[in-house]
RNA sequence: GCGCCAGUGGCGGAAUGGUAGACGCGCUGGUCUUAGGAACCAGUGGGCAACCGUGGGGGUUCGAGUCCCUCCUGGCGCACCA
């Protein structure tokens, strides 16, 4: 049986053009899906179309198109970019995230979750600009302000979608340490993403009532300290104690603040008994309290707490210490013994914790409590062009999830986008229906799934884009997780955390043995290039850039520019290439081995026009090496061929591709050097097959003309016995310093080599007179000698 | 502020604790020319030399670019998360 290799690349938002980025990416999957199929694995290499999204109807209404026909013109014109290409990749898997075909099923998968419990609704603040009526995803709110409208984004509160992620929080944190073939980074930012932390729940009575606040902690240590609880303003104890008018008058105020960081609080009616004290403190609305956080509410320990000693000192509270420091260290917050804490003094932290965790069980009041940061998914759009939610809404304002059987709901091809808000909310040809069920008349949902939810399984309908169901559990266990999965470091929580928790909601569901989607993950650097600016500070494209007595000009104008740091390519600043014309003139081969020598795929890659010119002449250079005659080897050929094939495999094995371009260099310069041709030689086939992966046009149309063959056999397996290299030069060093080496075989006696060693110039004019203490020889490593 | 990563020639970058600078770009000189974004040859960390060199300072070691401590600089991420 092959081994299954999944190799994925992150599929591309359609959005008209692939770009430089993209190449690198491809080019990157590309080498390795090539390399794993020459060594007989069986490989899954698929590519499709994450087609939904905002960009689609903005398109449409600035082009007056329409958002399908938009994105199913940029996937044909991005597909026959790709294919210019000539990637290996399996486009008999292909899928658009848009079609029926695909949305259909999440729509299924969609009543799985709801019955699972793993996706509700509930009310939410949302980012909502009021210009185009519609809820704007965080990462389009710049400043405050709509990214199209320019208009100041306000909170609503509307009733959303929400997936349970939460309940997956602590396996999504704790398998982390499972994903061995992750980037560390990508970890920890996932992590502190999850944002565990362990401390306790304490509650607080409300003075002269029978009601409690409750209050998260990770330190109950500094109880006693405790001079003051804030809570956030949506707390509910704020509409007891504050009319609507007050509130609104805080939330003004809070709103209007300069320094989001300066600290401000309003004190209210009532005031909490001390848990532990026989004294009451006073209640606070305060703006730095999260009301997503934790309870909403915390107890202010001054001395302790940066924000709490901001704070009471604003409004002159009384600040206790109650870990032992200097005053003038306050706010104190690492470990010390208590003090002024009559149960717990002398005790450090971590002890002083326990102790008040048990005590305050005991009492009632209280108990550990982890706490994380996650919260639930929230998966509304109130947008046309995504897929739309299975659910009906009846006339009492009950709803209803639609059963599989009534499903699919159809996007409607027919809709105004001129209009303001969310299209299907006007379609009322669409949105209203009879419930089967009921007879009643009722309302569909207008909400679509954020692109985030087609992102999070698209790799599994890659098994098999043509089943009648999202996916077969049979081919889900036997071909997941995907082994090796490349794509930019932005997503490193967004799609890659939602993809973990779809991957484990789904497991559960269907009993799936699959508990993560992606075993390996690479991130890739992006592609930066050099920017050209007038001094009118009018961007210049590079190639309009010429160079004149070592100053630089714009061709048209011959107006002076500076040259910039190289940055990521983008239209705006005018420093973009276009894969297109590239391949053009030079070539996919030259193309490739461009994205992946100037420095390690995970790193930064400058364009430069050098880079992609030496990438040709490498290419030149080696179809010219094979077209002269063929000659006798020479005693090391063998073995530096071997050589060569075994460091491109450990090389590309690693995504250490960088080094497999200077390892083809290194052969080639022998070879030329030598003067070795090896022509359509037994170790010519070897050499070209393991280019392969990097050069394929080269190296196809190599094997045709020296072996008249369109076929290669494997991979070949790396002789170690030719890796050997009996021959060495050994360093000496005298006191640990280089001095020089020394021709010898591997195996050599101690003894006699330093005799020789002994007698050489280098060595014995430093080591005359002085006495030789110690030699440390590792052996066919170093010799170094110890003199006085 | 917190966390993470990184600092090596003119540049991009190589170096299981064992000859620092592989390989490429650029540059210098030369060769050949159907005068080209071509190819080939030689050279290219600094210094006349002894020697000195991996951001600074300490340490561990026979031996440190690599390990430890500390500081500096840059990049990325998070940012009132109680």
């Amino acid at each position: 049986m092959p081994n299954k290799n999944y190799i994925l690349e992150m599929f591309p938002y359609p959005s008209g053009n692939i770009h430089m980025g993209h190449v690198r990416n491809y080019v990157i999957g590309d080498i390795c899906a090539r390399y794993h199929k020459l060594k007989g694995d069986e490989v899954i290499h698929p590519m499709g179309w994450d087609a939904f999204g905002l960009p689609a109807e903005n398109a449409a209404i600035q082009f007056k198109t329409h958002p399908q026909d938009w994105t199913l013109s940029n996937i044909k014109n991005m597909k026959s970019q790709l294919q210019k290409l000539e990637l290996d990749l399996d486009w008999d898997r292909e899928l658009a995230t848009c079609n029926e075909d695909y949305y259909r099923h999440q729509q299924e998968l969609f009543i799985d979750l709801y019955k699972a419990g793993l996706a509700y609704k509930k009310d939410a603040v949302v980012n909502w600009d009021p210009v185009d009526q519609t809820v704007l995803a965080n990462e389009q709110v710049i400043d405050g302000k709509g990214w199209r409208t320019g208009a100041q984004v306000e909170k609503k509160n509307l009733s959303q979608w929400f997936f349970k992620i939460t309940n997956y929080a602590e396996e999504l944190l704790n398998d982390l340490d499972k994903l061995d073939l992750w980037p560390e980074k990508v970890k920890i930012m996932q992590k502190n993403w999850i944002g565990k932390s362990l401390g306790a729940e304490i509650k607080f009575k409300i003075s002269n009532q029978n009601e409690f606040l409750n209050i998260f902690t990770t330190r109950p240590d500094t109880i006693y300290g405790a001079t003051f609880i804030a809570v956030s303003i949506n707390h509910p104890i704020v509409k007891k104690s504050l009319s609507k008018l007050e509130i609104d008058k805080i939330k003004k105020d809070f709103n209007e603040i300069d320094d989001d960081k300066e600290k401000l609080g309003y004190k209210i009616k009532i005031s909490c008994d001390h848990p532990m004290l026989d004294k009451k403190i006073p209640v606070y609305v305060a703006n730095f309290v999260l009301d997503t956080y934790g309870e909403g509410a915390i107890f202010g320990c001054p001395a302790h707490d940066e924000r709490d000693y901001e704070f009471a000192k604003k409004y002159s509270l009384p600040i206790i210490k109650v870990i032992d420091c200097d005053d003038d260290q306050l706010p104190f917050t690492e470990d010390g013994f208590l003090v002024n804490s009559p149960i717990l003094d002398g005790l450090n932290k971590n002890d002083a914790i326990k102790k008040i965790i048990f005590h305050l069980k005991k009492v009632g009041i209280g108990n550990e409590k982890t706490n994380y940061k996650i919260r639930d998914w929230g998966v509304s759009r109130q947008r046309y062009w995504g897929c739309p939610i299975p659910a009906i809404y009846y006339e009492d304002g009950s709803f209803r999830v639609l059963e599989k059987n009534e499903l699919p709901v159809l996007l409607p091809y027919d809709v105004n986008l001129e209009g303001k808000g969310n299209a299907l909310l006007n379609l009322d040809k669409w949105r209203k229906v009879i419930c089967p069920l009921t007879n009643k008349p009722a309302l569909r949902e207008t909400d679509t799934l954020d692109t985030f939810v087609d992102s999070s399984w698209y790799y599994m309908r890659f098994l098999n884009n043509k089943l009648d169901r999202p996916f077969d559990v049979n081919q889900i266990n036997e071909s997941l997780p995907v082994d090796k999965y490349i794509g930019g470091i932005e997503h490193a929580i967004l799609h890659l955390l939602y993809s973990r928790f779809f991957m484990k909601a789904l497991r559960d569901i269907y009993k799936l043995k699959v508990d993560e989607p992606f075993k390996q993950l690479f991130t890739q650097g992006m592609i930066t290039h050099k920017t050209y600016k007038t001094k009118k500070n009018e961007w210049v494209m590079p190639k309009d850039v010429i160079s004149r007595d070592g100053d630089l000009y714009r061709e048209k104008s011959f107006e002076r520019v500076e040259e910039g740091p190289a940055e990521k390519m983008s239209k705006s600043k005018k420093n973009v290439i276009e894969p297109d014309e590239i391949l053009d003139n030079y070539g996919i081969d030259a193309t490739r081995i461009f994205m992946i020598s100037d420095s390690p795929p995970d790193r930064e890659l400058e364009w430069t026009d050098e880079g992609i010119q030496s990438s040709k002449n490498l290419i030149h250079r080696i179809e010219r090496y094979f077209s002269q005659k063929i000659t006798p080897l020479k005693n090391d050929t063998e073995k530096k061929v071997e050589k060569f094939v075994n460091d491109l495999e450990k090389n590309i094995l690693n995504f250490s591709l960088n080094k497999c371009v200077a390892d083809i260099y290194t052969l080639f310069n022998y070879l030329e050097r030598e003067k070795v041709y090896l022509s359509d030689s037994k170790l010519s086939h070897k050499i070209i097959i393991c280019i392969f992966p990097i050069l394929p046009k080269l190296s196809l149309s190599l094997n045709k003309n020296l072996f008249n063959s369109s076929k290669f056999s494997k991979w070949p397996t790396v002789r170690a016995e030719l890796l050997i290299e009996d021959q060495i030069n050994l360093p000496v060093q005298i006191n640990g310093r280089f001095a020089t080496t020394i021709q010898t075989k591997k195996g050599y006696d101690k003894d006699v080599i330093l005799d020789t060693i002994y007698k050489l110039d280098k060595i014995k004019n430093k080591i005359t007179e002085k006495k030789v203490i110690k030699v440390i020889n590792v052996q066919d490593k170093i010799i170094n000698i110890i003199i006085s």
